[in-house]
DNA sequence: CGTACAGTTGAAGTAAATCAACAGGAGTGG
DNA sequence: CCACTCCTGTTGATTTACTTCAACTGTACG
């Protein structure tokens, strides 16, 4: 697999920072510390293993910049993606105590990734204080906590959804993921992944994949243009989707 | 509903006790809470909500006996159960900060219900050492683990797995859960759903749940009399589910 | 005795998988 | 430069796993 270029990872500010930020506030010293940590980010390829499934203890890491996931095989090579990855996103800081089978996670785009061992250790030292936590403890709490809901999202789309209704909510979830890093536009951002990916992700065939895939551009409510993605018509998307959005039932 | 009687449910030691010393040795304070904890457990109905989807704090609880679900509706009336609540296990315990959509929780038998919003404040004040949790902070943890891999384990069922394939790795992870409480002997366990819950927790119709189960007891991987059920050849069923099993890869 | 519910069965319909083939672009090597 | 392969997307034809609808059973229960 070559190293592809990093034409749709834009520069911009840090999405580490920018997502924990969202979830409580960080003191000065948080924030330097994120800085640090992603300051030097490893350059990786796609398709590159960041944590192995089953393994001890997978390092923990921050994804900077590119996408990946987490994914499990079955014996006869079926996959399923758990979970996408998008930059921001954390890897292994909750720390495993015994080796579990919570899927590998690999790289699906090229990416930035960061060691970020001393994130946890951190946000134990402080943070903190009798009621309730504060800035990173906080913050990290906070992003487990959305991982489960996307956990929980995934598993309600995989069954009880159809093909449409299931691509439709994972559009918007991956919206407001990416919106929470300041990645969105008019309802546009980069989609760099293949259909096959998505196939993975939503429990589908790729040829489905595909023809649901058209059915939602034929219908107005997604447009598609290389490796960008617009959601048209999102009141659409939602009520197909029964998609609550963020917060609140 | 009416109440009914509570045949299927032991009067064994504590499976809160069970699980959690399981995971981690505790000391006889954190015992001695626990069995505080337990000791008057509410009885509640079956179909008793227990969290509400959405609110802002579910309260921390423990469910001592009887098996619940947590699970999510559509806006046209489909269901999916996210996961089986069994004897032992925790409901609400990782504390929510903002309202979520994490479903709501229900009893799906009988059960005896327990408050345990001193589980929380015990762990954060104890067990923090600077390296890693000890005791009840660290059962906590681990059970919190556990729930994660069951999410992982469900994501893969319905997005990657038959009918039949799912219910045998379902009930490959009952099994193991269920011994961990031990209530299980021989193989043989209660099994106290309907075949609509069932249907519901793997994402299928009814009838087609019924047909599936219909074809495990034929090919002779399972026996069903009342309310019980029997692993007939665990073997078979592994590798029917590509179920792993317990800790590792 | 009547109702409600869980399980079961048959027939028909449908969403999605599978199989197979082809097109366009991108990289590669001659 | 071309020929080559690989990858992603696309299309058509066929099959299958699963759903839906409807009816009927046995059982528990008031």
């Amino acid at each position: 697999m070559p190293v592809e270029p990093l034409a749709h990872v834009p520069a911009g500010p840090d999405a580490v920072a920018r997502r924990l930020s969202g979830y409580a506030p960080l003191n000065p010293d948080d924030e330097a510390l994120l800085r640090q940590i992603t300051a030097r980010p490893a350059l990786v390829p796609a398709r590159t293993e960041l944590a192995r499934d089953g393994e001890a203890a997978p390092r923990p890491q921050v994804l900077v910049e590119g996408w990946a996931c987490r994914q499990r095989f079955l014996a006869d090579g079926r996959r399923q993606i758990i979970v996408v990855l998008l930059p921001g996103d954390l890897i292994g800081i909750g720390e495993r105590r015994r080796p579990l089978p919570y899927g590998s996670v690999t790289t699906l785009t090229p990416a930035q990734v960061s060691e970020a061992g001393c994130l946890r250790e951190r946000a134990a030292s402080s943070g903190t204080s009798p009621e309730g936590e504060t800035g990173l403890a906080a913050a990290l709490r906070q992003a487990r906590e959305m991982e489960e809901l996307w956990l929980v999202n995934q598993v309600v789309r995989l069954g009880r959804q159809t093909a449409y209704e299931r691509v439709a909510h994972f559009l918007l979830e991956l919206r407001e993921r990416l919106a929470a890093v300041d990645r969105v536009q008019d309802n546009r951002f980069t989609f760099p992944i293949t259909q096959e990916v998505l196939a993975d992700a939503l429990g589908l065939s790729v040829v489905h994949m595909n023809r649901t895939m058209q059915q939602l551009r034929r219908d107005g409510l997604i447009e598609q243009r290389a490796t960008a993605i617009t959601l048209r018509d999102v009141p659409a998307l939602r009520s197909v989707a029964d998609y609550g959005g963020g917060q609140g039932a």
